[in-house]
DNA sequence: AGTAATAAGTCAAGTCAGTTGACTTAATAA
DNA sequence: TTATTAAGTCAACTGACTTGACTTATTACT
């Protein structure tokens, strides 16, 4: 009875699956099209319009959706567009970094209607914990107050924080945050929210965020690389997050450089901004730094030039190996820079060297700006259970145990 | 009427895609757990006994399954288990390669029935798929002596061949075969066989032949890194074969080996097949080409095992690579090469450097040789119709349009 | 032996989401 | 004014999975 079963196995699926799926698709559908009439979603979704009709007269009654003022287009009885009703849903979302954190209240189509930041003790997460607890109260006062079925719309809790994660020992390296990977995170924040919570890393992070209303929009085939304290790639792939088998994929900061270089030098030893930080000496821990990074960058100061250049350099051909290895419709370069800095690098990036990704057929820019907003890994991190909750993927038509297996 | 409609959404499903979702589930359980019964069926795929009842019965009509003798195992009922007829699906594999081509016929469990290989002219395709032509034919005749239905039975033909495919002129690149690109080989191939033809890139076909019978098996995230004649990579991430958006993804091989290479050396120029024959100056379209390099890796010829160790080293650091951009659960060496040759490579790469493939709780080795059966590649390139038309995945659940749109 | 327990598998009715095809409504084009 | 077109609804239908009771076949226990 409490043996586990060796076999092997997807699970099947019943009417409830096709349900949940039919009703995943007219919302993702309605976030990607802005507003569309039940012949629209039908049209667009091969459904029938009698089973459209249903789905959204539910969505409908369950908020998730509202109709607008009929539009006359031609001939033919006119058509009543539906769109995503924003207050239909609500989720939380966590930035754990080095040095700070914050926190921010988004709707379902990712608008943020709250945030706030603290200062975070780098060694000691259960004190950390305690702030953050406090940062998510306040911002659910501050939701309870913008909607009062806030707190029954909530759908999870989303923490965006350095990675890898749950590997060996690696001797003491300052771009993980080892003293909060040993610590019980998640269950001490689901215990303490009553909600559920999710986990990812910044990168990943940044590409839902992306994914959702930035560049990586629609977008099936998107790799997102992330120049922060340290340096990621948020992989979307057929239009989800691919987290690999144990959830660090994309950590190409740690890719060393050259098959031959003895140094063992990886990409986030020269392309991070604490790579920046420590040559031309800052202290990552300021609380002006943000600030004053913008400053630099904004004067062309002549050491953080001479930081872009080389960081470039080591960027581009990171560039050109997702190119290679993920043939993305497109890279999208995002940071948690200042905008000015961002650009700085872009700048230096380009021109990219000859890759597969040079075709005759391509549709988009083979890399492109992201959002340089610094609060965009919160907000990603909050992108995270809404989309767990309603976009359409693979998964969520399979049946799950129900028993305590 | 005709206009291309602008609106993007994923499809909806409906009681087919549910019940086409279900037979392929069972399939994949046997496949992965070779014989079960209906009641083994329902706890491992959460369906309820009577659902998967109805769908062997109806599978075992079909003709895809077949039951053995009831096993007694402890009180209760003697059960029935179940496994694949293999007669119940063959597909054609087809391997175009720059001086050879290789067609193999295989069943529903993977097990090839027939063979056939012939010389092609690297510079003539029109002259080239004759003869591919004639080795379907060939292949096609002797299966009809193993089975009677096999032509009924037939899902399609898969080619592998080098990629990539679709870009821009790259100069004369001698490791693809432009003029192999510019022919309309899957309109040709279609119309001479009459079958659904498809295709993928030769890394890619021996992945999915790793995880039908290798050392993949029954894995939902694998990186196959083969070293042929070029070298690129097949990626299984969630239990599917990952394309990318132009359908080049894992081109490996060219990936620039450095960032601060000013020569623009890639993978594929140092560790490939092609480089070994150039280094000790052997004849690519040597027609005992392989029975040679068996004989010089066997005899541990020093120019060979010179090679060895450098392409180890590059081989070594893409590894690291693989596991940092993908963390998959094992790393799977593949080549076209003798086994000799390919287990020289594999302890020449050993040890691998760190990453975060060094976790604790890791199961499977973080690198592993593959099939090195030469015939691999038509082997995955058979599998593919078959993981097609049987396997588990999100593609099959939708519907799909039925107009002509 | 005889009985209880256990598990595989079937029967038959029930449920429910999407389908079908006819119909209604409301607009524009001719 | 009428025909045409398109959105959307109505109501009956279909079919795949579920439910719960039942049958069958075997082992474990007394």
């Amino acid at each position: 009875m409490n043996d586990i079963s060796p076999i092997r196995a997807t699970s099947g699926t019943n009417q409830e699956g096709t349900s949940a799926h039919n009703r995943r698709v007219m919302i993702d559908a309605l976030r990607l099209n802005g507003a569309l009439s039940r012949a629209d979603l039908a049209r667009a979704t091969q459904l029938t319009k009698q089973a459209v009709s249903n789905i959204i007269d539910e969505l409908e009654r369950d908020g998730f959706v509202v109709s607008l003022e009929a539009v006359r287009k031609g001939r033919g009885q006119p058509s009543t567009p539906y769109r995503l009703f924003p207050e239909g849903a609500f989720a939380i979302g966590l930035q754990i970094d080095r040095h700070l954190t914050r926190a921010v209240a988004v709707d379902l189509v990712g608008t943020v209607l709250a945030r706030a930041e603290a200062n975070l003790p780098p060694d000691d997460p259960s004190g950390g914990v305690k702030i953050i607890l406090g940062l998510i109260e306040g911002i659910r006062g501050e939701l309870a107050m913008i909607s009062e079925q806030s707190e029954k719309r909530l759908v999870g809790l989303g923490v965006a924080m350095p990675g890898p994660f749950g590997l060996e020992e690696f001797g003491d390296n300052k771009w993980m945050m080892p003293a909060w990977q040993k610590y019980p995170l998640l269950e001490t924040l689901a215990a303490g929210t009553g909600l559920d919570v999710s986990l990812q890393n910044d990168s990943a992070a940044c590409a839902i965020a992306e994914r959702m209303v930035g560049a990586a929009h629609g977008l099936d085939h998107a790799v997102c690389l992330y120049v922060g304290y340290g340096i990621g790639a948020g992989l979307i792939l057929n239009g989800e997050l691919y987290r690999g088998s144990y959830g660090n994929a994309g950590e190409i900061g740690m890719a060393l450089l050259s098959p031959r270089g003895a140094d063992g030098a990886v990409l986030e030893h020269r392309a991070s901004l604490a790579s920046l930080y420590q040559q031309i000496e800052l202290n990552p821990s300021d609380a002006d730094l943000y600030e004053h990074v913008a400053a630099l960058a904004e004067a062309k100061d002549p050491a953080l030039l001479a930081w872009v250049n080389a960081a470039a350099q080591d960027l581009r051909w990171s560039i050109q190996l997702i190119e290679t290895i993920f043939d993305p419709q497109t890279v999208i370069l995002t940071s948690g820079a200042p905008e000015a800095l961002a650009r700085l690098i872009l700048q230096a990036i380009l021109p990219l060297p000859p890759s597969i990704a040079n075709r005759p057929d391509r549709a988009l820019p083979r890399l492109q700006l992201g959002i340089t907003d610094p609060w965009s890994i919160a907000l990603g991190a909050a992108a995270e259970p809404i989309s767990r909750a309603f976009d359409p993927r693979f998964s969520a038509i399979l049946k799950t145990r129900t028993d305590g297996l």
